[in-house]
Order: structure tokens, then sequence, then C-alpha cells
RNA sequence: GAUCCCGUAGCUCAACUGGAUAGAGCACUCGCCUUCUAAGCGAGUGGUUGCAGGUUCAAGUCCUGCCGGGAUCGCCA
């Protein structure tokens, strides 16, 4: 069954088409007067200016067909021709009792399931694992997660950076730090050391200054394109080095994934396209899609229509190596053999915009995938309080895994301020307080619309008061607490009947559900469903402080109001796993 | 220089793609725990939506021009 909002749609839309007008024109929405109504409907007066006709008459005629739905309790044309709608108590009561017992909790079924491709390209071997790292993997888990709610058949791909000329520069960086090393003795026949020379600490030191000299020093710069174009040619020294960069970056990257609660279905990097790459070259060579241009391999990628420029899609660079527009390409060759996915999201910085056109472009031009199938899900970097790349108060970069135990301690000091942990297990407290800081991280990240730029406030982070992730936990554990109660009571859930303003207020707060879901794949915005979550929350809120519960004397009342918080603790968790927050039992 | 994005309350952000009186949180001021978890609830203060024009019944949203900030612009990812 659809949304209250859907459904009302469908009567409005039903008397548009009567009048001989689109349909389209009945949509439903929230009202922004509750003071007025809960729906409303403004496409009489786009509707009369497509049809040149009277506005208010048409807004009558919906009127009248909607005033005979039994969903309706009243509805009344105001101003130039909205539609005000506000529903009877049995529409939401039926919608609530619904809501409960879909095990969906209201959203709506996905018809076609396509095959989705996720990849998460933020992660780097070289750079280090700073929480500007964060919003490609907590935006593209909570797409996972609702791609997957909607039926979707989803393979999503960690897709590390560990090709191109960083590797290069870490080779050459560990050489001149570890000259001894046998990686670097072209003589050597093996076998190599099977301990990494290099840990976590050292890459994330190695590759910042191996960057800066190659900025200042071109023959250090040729150098590193050289040990790139050798390590891509397979020079078993670079190789076996290489293999420890990446190895020990997977070790530290899982930790942080296993804090964040975020799976990968692959592990794959930009190297993976490599038994790809000689087969993509020599195709586009050989349908000369791509052309030699001043020693590299190009397609060109510029249109007419163009506004900008654009740069052409390279190939292959002047030393005969390849970079991420030639692995990208590769990359979608293999998916295409491997799951041929319907869509591909890469949740990777905004900045890369450019990139991802020229990479689309190139696909289309070459016919493996359409641009169609290819979306490059953008999201803004973070900044700090003075607008610009956070730095922590040293100056350097706050490390993710940094970010995240800091969090948690923090929560865990709320905890014992607030005397909570008295009477609890040292495991149980140490639970509450990571749920509390993995929900204030991702809740505040995923909060921000994902195409612009935030602000990173580490004392807004850790503050757990107002519009966090705790809060929305606190709301669901206090719902917990009442269904815990409710069982060792005896008191069983009865048909729901709104009456108070609260109830109505958070029974059609429970409707939005559909919406949420809906415009949140459909526009790959997780702020949507954290929006929800969140008016959900508080429209509880609200309804607990105005209404008691079990305390209420009357039973049916009572057993209304108890299956009114069944519904809303079922969708509130459903809505905080689709943003990837887990609920405590208490807290 | 060119192109694109951003500019909304003191601060951090929304605004369902053109709708009614622009909403939240923080901060500040009041009130609410002998009754279901006060990390909470209720009320209040706070706005010329950067500026100036334009389009129309209606503009934070669309078009033009400025001002301010950011990003990107072929061999780094």
């Amino acid at each position: 069954m659809r949304d209250l909002a859907g459904q009302l749609t469908d009567v409005a839309g039903a008397a548009f088409g009567a009048l001989g007008l689109e349909p389209g024109f009945g949509a439903m929405r929230r009202s922004d007067r509750p003071d007025l109504a809960d729906f409303q409907c403004n496409g009489a007066m786009a509707a009369a200016k497509a049809a040149r006709r009277n506005p208010r008459e048409i807004a009558d005629a919906v009127v009248a067909a909607l005033r005979a739905s039994d969903l309706v309790a009243s509805a009344e044309t105001a101003g130039p021709g909205f539609i005000n709608v506000r529903l009877s108590a049995r529409a939401l009561n039926a919608r609530v009792s619904e809501t409960l017992e879909d095990p969906r909790a209201g959203a709506p079924d996905h018809a076609t399931p396509r095959r989705v491709m996720i990849d998460f390209g933020g992660w780097n071997v070289a750079k280090p694992m700073h929480i500007g790292h964060l919003r490609s993997t907590i935006i593209g888990d909570s797409l996972q997660r609702l791609f997957r709610f909607m039926g979707e058949t989803v393979v999503s791909d960690v897709h590390l950076g560990d090709w191109g000329l960083q590797m290069g520069l870490l080779i050459i960086e560990t050489a001149r730090e570890q000259p001894d090393l046998p990686y670097f003795d072209a003589a050597f026949s093996g076998p190599y050391p099977s301990v990494s020379p290099v840990t976590m600490e050292d890459l994330e030191r190695l590759y910042p200054q191996a960057s800066a000299r190659a900025k200042e020093d071109e023959t250090w710069r040729a150098a590193a394109r050289t040990a790139t174009a050798e390590l891509q040619a397979g020079r078993p020294g670079y190789r076996a080095l290489w293999r420890h960069f990446c190895e020990v970056t997977r070790i530290g990257l899982e930790r942080e994934c296993a804090d964040l609660g975020v799976k990968f279905d692959l592990w794959k990097g930009e190297s993976d396209a490599e038994p790809f790459i000689p087969e993509l070259i020599d195709d586009l060579k050989r349908r000369e899609i791509a052309v030699l241009d001043e020693g590299a391999w190009i397609v060109r990628v510029a249109r007419e229509s163009d506004t900008r420029e654009v740069p052409p899609f390279l190939l292959v660079n002047r030393d005969g190596a390849v970079g991420y527009h030639a692995t990208d390409l590769g990359t979608i060759l293999d998916r295409r053999r491997s799951f041929n996915p319907d869509l591909t999201l890469y949740v990777v910085d905004q900045r890369q915009a450019l990139h991802f056109e020229q990479v689309f472009r190139a696909s289309e031009i070459a016919g493996y995938t359409p641009a169609d199938r290819l979306e490059h899900i953008g999201f803004g970097t973070m900044n700090g309080r003075d607008g610009k790349p956070f730095k922590t108060r040293e100056g350097g970069v706050l490390k993710l895994h940094d970010l995240i135990r800091q969090a948690r301690e923090a929560a865990r000091v709320r905890l014992q301020e607030a005397g909570i942990g008295e009477g609890m297990a040292e495991s149980e407290i140490g639970l509450i307080a990571d749920r509390v800081a993995d929900a204030a991280i991702k809740f505040a990240d995923l909060s921000n619309v994902r195409t612009t730029n935030y602000v990173f406030d580490l004392d807004r982070f850790l503050s757990f008061e107002g519009k966090t992730g705790p809060y929305l936990l606190y709301a669901a554990v206090r719902m917990k607490s009442l269904v815990r109660r409710a069982r060792e009571d005896g008191v069983e859930p009865g048909p729901v009947d709104v009456r108070l303003e609260a109830e109505r207020t958070l029974a059609l707060s429970l409707d939005g559900f559909a919406e949420a879901v809906s415009s949140t794949a459909l526009r790959r915005m997780p702020h949507i469903l954290c929006d929800h979550a969140y008016q959900l929350a508080q429209a509880f809120s609200a309804f607990y402080a105005a209404a008691p519960i079990l305390a209420e004397k009357d039973e049916v009342v009572r057993a209304g109001r108890l299956s009114l918080t069944l519904a809303t603790l079922n969708q509130l968790e459903r809505t905080l796993d689709l943003i990837g927050i887990s609920t405590p039992e208490r807290m």
C-alpha cells in the first residue's frame, strides 16, 4: 500500500485527469502550513497556466474529488489556488497500523532490480588515512545499504588508489631512505623478504616527502616516472615492494572500516585493471579512437557544445606509463565482463568531476559502457572553522583513527558524568560509548548536503546534544525501554487512535518515510534520510513528553500508544540502519 | 584569464527542484524531573536569503550584471 501522500496524489491526479489536465499536477506533499493543512497540492496554478484556465476553478473541482475520498476529513481551496487537505483520523490510524506490520516499515517496494556497482574511490595507498576519507566511505556505505534495501543487486568495491605515479614516488623515496634493500637491485633474483620494510606510519610520511621533492626537482620527478613505468612493466623488485605497500595499507584500512562498520564486497584497486590495459590500448589504437599527441596516446573527448575546455582523455603518457584515466576505463571493461552493471556510482570527491567526465566520455566514444550508466557521486570537502581544508591545532591532518578514538573517549566521559554506567558491565559501557561516538560521526557527516563543502568542528562533533546522532539513539533507547517494560508488565499493543496533536504529528512523520527513502535513492542524497530520522525522533520526543504511554490509565489508549511507539521504533531503527548507525539497548 | 560551485539568524546548516508566514541545531532568556531515561520537552529573542536589476499570479530557488569565497583547467590521484 502506498503512503498517504501517494494515495492523495492518486485521488487528486485522477481529478486533474477528469478535467483534461495532466494527472502529474496532482502531486500532494506535506503542507508547509501545519496550521492550515496536513497536505497540500500546488498543481492547480501550474495547470491553469498551461491550459489558460482559472486556477481556482480547477482547484475547486479537485477539492470536490478529494472531499469524496474517505482519506480526507476536510479539503479547501486557498489563496490563488492552493489545495489544502486534512486527513481523517481513520486514514492516519490505518496507515500507522500498516507501517507497524510492514517489515519494510512503510518504505515502497522496488519493482525492477538493477545491478548497481558502487566504487569508493577515496582511499589511496600513498596518502594518510585522514578524516577527509570519511565522506566517501560513509556516503558510499549509506548508498549501498539503501540500494540493497530498495532491492537492487549491489556490488561495492573499495577501489584503492594503488597504481600510477604515486607508486613510483613511494618506491624511489623508499630507495632514498633504505638504499640497501634488495628491491632496488636489478640483479637480485629473490626471494624478497616477506616482512614489509615500511610501516603504515612510514607510508604516511614518505609520500608527502616524495611529492614535495618532486615539485621542486625535475630529475626527481623524472625518476619517479621511470620507476612507475618500470613497476607497471613488471620489474620484480618494484612489484615485490609495491605489494608490501598495498598490504600494509590494506591492514590499516580494514581497521578503519571495522571501526566504522563498513563492508566492501570487493577489495580491488586501480592495479586490478592492469590485465585489461594492453587490450584497452590496443583496441583504442586499432580503431583510431586514440591518437598520438606530444608523445602520449590520447582520446579527444571535447565537444562542440562544451562551454569549457575539456582536456583529452590520457590513455598512455609519454613515458609509456598509464595513469588513472586508463585504469578507470580498464576497470569499466573489467566490470562489464564480470558484473555488467546497469549503473555504476563513483563516490569520489567533487574535485574530480572533470576526471570522471573525461572517463565517461571516453567510455561512451569507445562503446564500452554508455555514459548514462556511469555516475559521479561527488561530495564536498571538509573544511576547518576558517573555511580552509581541515587541519589540527598543530597544523597537521587529523587521522581518521584519532577522530574515532577521541569521539569514543568523549562519549565515555559523557556516560560517566551522567552516571549512566553504574551497574552495567564494563563491556556494555564500552559498547554504548562506541555506538554513541560512531552515530555522532556518521550523522554529522551525512546530514550535510552531499555536494557542498562543510565545516568540521570537533567541539560540535563531541557535544552529543541537539541535532546529532546521539539524539537519535536516545530517542530509540527510550522506545526500547518502553517496549521492555511493556513486555514485563504484560501490556499488549492495540489499535491506534490518534487524538492528540503530538500523536497526529508523529503519525504523519511516520508516513514520510516512503518519500524520504525514494527521494534519497533518486537523488543519492543521504541527508534526506538524516532529516527524516531527526524529524521522526523529534516527533516522538514531543509525543513522549505530551502523552503518557505505559502510565496511561485507559487501557485502550495505552495499547494504541504502545503500537505507535512500536511502529516508530521499528522505522527509526530501519532509517538509522540505512545511514549506517546501530542503536544500543540502553544508554 | 576561462568554466563550474557556494554566499540564508551571532555560529553551523535545511528549505521536497518556482509556492502561502524562509525552517532546525548551537549560543542566549524563561519555564518543566516524588510519574515511562532531562543526551529530553515547551516558550521566547534573533532574517532586506551578498548587492542591483529582470522574468510572473508567485523568486532563497530561473535570467543578466556586479561583490566576496572555493574548486577545476593534458601527462599527480
